[in-house]
DNA sequence: CCGTATCCGAGAGGATACTG
DNA sequence: CAGTATCCTCTCGGATACGG
């Protein structure tokens, strides 16, 4: 298997492969979820939202998508400090493909749980 | 942050999560992709058309591709062998999704190549 | 309130060799 | 042709503690 060599970049980088990459993640999708709902959230917001994400991973992933310019983030020097983040217009092209695979979820999830309920019986 | 205990199966799935696992991982949109295109593909189509990939991620990808119902696997018993893949209905709602997601990136792409453009001269 | 800084383990994925 | 079987690396993400 031909592994690509880095010194160049001639070779052809699938167009799949890279979204992916953008929205791939453990909380990326979601937090553009929540964000599209509210439209502005500030950190503990976001961090309320997602009950099972560590700070290191908020932080982190809001970075990621920030310089992806996917979100926007707004920083207000106050005491307390505070936080604003909301979807840039690149952003929100990724909310309907999104919700896509939402109502997709919902619907498999439903079938997985009337193939179990009849099994029990 | 609390983890979640595997001995109760009560705390909320998050659909997003949900769907992003079954069509996470480097490779389960290209394949599936590539399937709509062409609707059946034998093993070795499917690695030539995926160039990157080794028999290990292609096989196992695969595999789980078909526990989850998403492709479908059909054996011939001959000399030498042949087995061919292709999408179910349930994989098939999913193309239009990966479709969503080709384009958008398509047109970043392109964003970012012009960007580097006007920065080069 | 909004983060940083470390340390660390699990598992996804790669390289390579072999088989019915 | 269509895979198995190992071994190994490396990144992702979790836990925890601390800082402006």
């Amino acid at each position: 298997m031909k592994k690509k060599d880095n010194n160049s970049d001639d070779f052809q980088v699938c167009p799949i492969d890279y979204g992916f990459k953008r929205i791939g993640g453990k909380y990326k999708a979601r937090i553009l979820w929540y964000l599209k709902k509210d439209t502005v959230l500030r950190y503990g917001e976001l961090s309320r939202a997602l009950p099972d994400i560590t700070t290191k991973m908020l932080t982190q992933t809001l970075k990621e998508l920030e310089n992806d310019k996917l979100v926007h983030r707004e920083m207000f020097y106050q005491v307390p400090p505070r936080v604003d983040y909301s979807l840039t217009c690149t952003g929100e092209e990724l909310i309907p493909f999104i919700d896509h695979v939402r109502e997709w979820s919902l619907r498999e999830m439903e079938k997985e749980k009337d193939l179990l309920a009849v099994g029990s019986r």
